[in-house]
Formats: structure tokens, C-alpha cells, sequence
DNA sequence: TTCGCAATCCGGCCTGAGTCGGAGATGCTC
DNA sequence: GAGCATCTCCGACTCAGGCCGGATTGCGAA
């Protein structure tokens, strides 16, 4: 008891359970830390929150069911004392900042050294944010640039950014234009500056920038 | 060196720092098992599989560079008596049986449990042949059912296979036509069959099927 | 051998998709 | 107010994409 109360409670969440155990055995060689328990998907990660209360969930993004973001929304509505640190491939672009937004303290990627962890996990308890450099730069620029959130897509506005999630589900423009209530003529006609601005010819190379870009689930 | 002539000398390829970490130190507390070393991807695989000449490879599949298939394929020609065991996450369906083809030994899910890595080394040093019950089931089929490697991808032809990566690369017909010498209108008709099949209507959607049954890269 | 299937090809037909030019309505910024 | 970006709409045009019918070759199974 005396113990625990100096080493920092970490829940894992991740739905890999090869992964998972492989993480709570490098962590647990960190005196710091202590693994309190861990989850397979996002409910038993805010279902395990609740109950555990752990100082720190480190959360994988992509997960079945509830993902990464929205359980730690979730979370972070219900305990905001306790801090979220994000795990992820890299290969998720744009949910990472989603996560932030839904109130993440900060991300790693998986890629990383085991040491790289246990640092993070000690920063965001200090309450320092931790952000992997790729991707820092440009959430810094999305900070910095007086909270504008362009640029982030190639530039696509966020009409034109709707039209493409539907185009990714497969919908025909008619479909598109019933979705939103507009015409299909404007449909087409944000479609072709979409073509425009990310310099691709067609539907089928609109739908692969959507899925490289997670803007839909597969 | 007497203690090591008794354990299996496992390499691990995996593009990951914090996984293949953890896996190792898992591996590590079975007194039958050594981890001889780790690659960072397929070609390091293979050099350090030629360099340390382990017992058993666990090799990932989707790897950047050169893939596991491949490494697979170029280890087992080189060393015929190295056991390569796949370790997959399961969405990458297709490549688990090109990997088998290659020469692989087996594949393990990585949501396994952490024993049932062990069980399957060892299983796969005494000869045998490891397969994750889901996709098992598709495997044996193929093998029993006299060799034919239909019904995988919904009872498309090789021809509709590879016509099918083609539109999921983004090309159009008259490219696709081109690449393959065979005239356009003959490509259509290929993919008014493939849509039949499939039970979809356009190109975005076939594209969809393809990078959800990983037909293509990301 | 006959049958079926895969693969190849053709031509015609129709629709969806994409382009172009023009235009009105907001709303923001300088 | 002028300028700019965004969203909206329209008409008209072209063409790639998709469907249908029909036909040939070759291969393997019945």
C-alpha cells in the first residue's frame, strides 16, 4: 500500500493481447510504475477506468467496437484527473488529433523504446504534454496558426472534406446529394475542386486518399 | 553454450520497437526458448537470420521495405531447416496464404496468448505445422478441397484478382487494359463480373473491397 | 467427346461522372 | 465598401464506366 501510493497506476488498453502483455511485463521492470490492470477494448477501458482508477491509461486508437477517441472522451469526462496517453502506429493520421480534442494528454508511437514509454508516462503524470515528433510539428502548426485546422487535409474545406468521407463509403453523387439536401450539380462541382486540390483524377483515387488518411472505417 | 544447445534460438522480425521489446522479454522467461537477436524489417531479417542461424524466425507480416512474405520466401530458400512462423493481426487475410506458400511453418494471431506463442514454437521445432483456428478453417479447404484456391475472395477468377488490384491502385481501365495487353472493353467485362460477384456497382466500391481484403497496399 | 468455364474479343447502348463557364448568397477580413 | 472564400445552383458538353448480346479459343472435368 505504501508503495503503490508512490509508483504511478497504469492501465493498459490495447486489443492485442500479445501486445498488451508484452507492455505490462516491460513496464513493470520500471520500479516507478505499477500495471493495474488492462483492457481489450475501449468499454472495458472505461469500465476498467472507472473502477481502477489508475493515474494513467495508455490507449491504443484503433480498437473494435468503441476506438481510442471516444472512450477517452469519455474518460476524461468522468475522472479528469486522470491522464490519457495515446499509442498508436503512426499510420492513423487524423484520429490522433481527435484524441487530443477529446482530451489525451498526449501520444507515443509504438515504435518506440521501451524507455521512451516510462519517460512519457512520468511527463504527462507531471503534467506535461508528450507528442512523438512526427506528427508534433503539425499540431503545433495547427496550435500556433490561430486554431485554424486547414492545411491538415491539403487544403480541402470542410464541406469538401463531408463530400469525400461519403464518396469513401462507396455512395454515388445522387445518394451524396440527398445525404446533404443539396444538388448533385454542387456535389459534382466540390468534388472536382476536391480532384483539384489533391491533384487526383477520380473517384477511385479519392476514395484511397480517404482510407490512407482514416477519414473512413474499413 | 551447453544450455543453448538445449533451447530453441528464436530470431524476432517485426517493424515495431515496443512489441518486438515485449515479446522478447515474454519469450525470455521460458527457460526452453532464447532470443538470438531482432530484426527491424525484411531485409534485416533476412541478413540476421543468415548471420545468427536461428531455430525458428517469428516474422511479421506487414513490415516496411521488404515483407514478411518475401523475407519468408528468401529465408527458407537460403536455410531450409529455419522454421518461419507468421505472426499476423489477422486483417491482412490474403498474405497469411502467400506466406504458407512461401514456406512458412505456420502463423500465430497476435492477440494470442503469450503462452500459446511458446506452444507454438515449440511445436513448429518438432516439425509441426501451426495455424490460428479462423483462418485455418479457409486453409484446409483450399488444401483438402483438391487444390483449388477458389471461393478466398468470393469465387473471383485469378484474372478478376488481379484486374481487381488494379482498380484498387487507382488506375483506369484503358490503363489497366495497357498493363495487362488485353483490350479495354475485355476489362469491362472482367469487372461487370467482379461487381456480380461482389454484389457491388461501382468502382469506389470495389476499391473499398480491396483494401479491406488487403489486396493493395496503403 | 461433350460440356462447362475462364479468358479473350467485339460493337452498341445508356448513364454517371467530371469539366467549363457563369452566377447569386453568405460571411469574413482589410 | 471592396475583396476573398465558401457554398450554393444551373446548363451543356464530353467521355469513361458499366451493361448486354454474341462469339472465339483453350483447358479440364464429366
Amino acid at each position: 500500500m505504501a508503495v503503490e501510493a508512490q509508483t504511478i497506476r497504469v492501465l493498459i488498453a490495447d486489443d492485442q493481447t500479445l501486445f498488451r502483455s508484452g507492455l505490462a511485463r516491460l513496464l513493470a521492470e520500471d520500479p516507478r510504475i505499477t500495471i493495474c490492470g488492462q483492457a481489450v477494448d475501449g468499454d472495458d477501458a472505461v469500465a476498467k477506468s472507472a473502477a481502477l482508477k489508475p493515474d494513467v491509461i495508455l490507449m491504443d486508437l484503433k480498437m473494435p467496437g468503441v476506438d481510442g477517441v471516444e472512450a477517452t472522451a469519455k474518460i476524461v469526462a468522468a475522472q479528469p484527473a486522470v491522464k490519457v496517453l495515446i499509442l498508436t502506429t503512426f499510420d492513423t493520421d487524423s484520429f490522433v488529433l481527435q484524441a487530443l480534442r477529446a482530451g489525451a494528454s498526449g501520444y507515443v508511437l509504438k515504435d518506440a523504446e521501451p524507455a521512451a514509454i516510462a519517460s512519457s508516462i512520468m511527463a504527462v503524470v507531471a503534467g506535461e504534454r508528450v507528442m512523438a515528433s512526427a506528427v508534433a510539428n503539425r499540431v503545433l502548426d495547427m496550435l500556433t496558426g490561430a486554431s485554424t485546422p486547414k492545411e491538415f487535409y491539403d487544403g480541402l474545406t470542410g464541406r469538401e472534406i463531408e463530400i469525400l468521407k461519403l464518396i469513401a463509403t462507396g455512395k454515388p453523387n445522387k445518394q451524396i446529394a440527398f445525404s446533404l439536401k443539396i444538388s448533385e450539380k454542387t456535389v459534382r462541382n466540390h468534388i472536382s475542386h476536391i480532384y483539384e486540390k489533391l491533384e487526383i483524377y477520380d473517384r477511385a483515387q479519392a476514395v484511397l486518399y480517404a482510407v490512407r488518411k482514416a477519414l473512413v472505417e474499413l
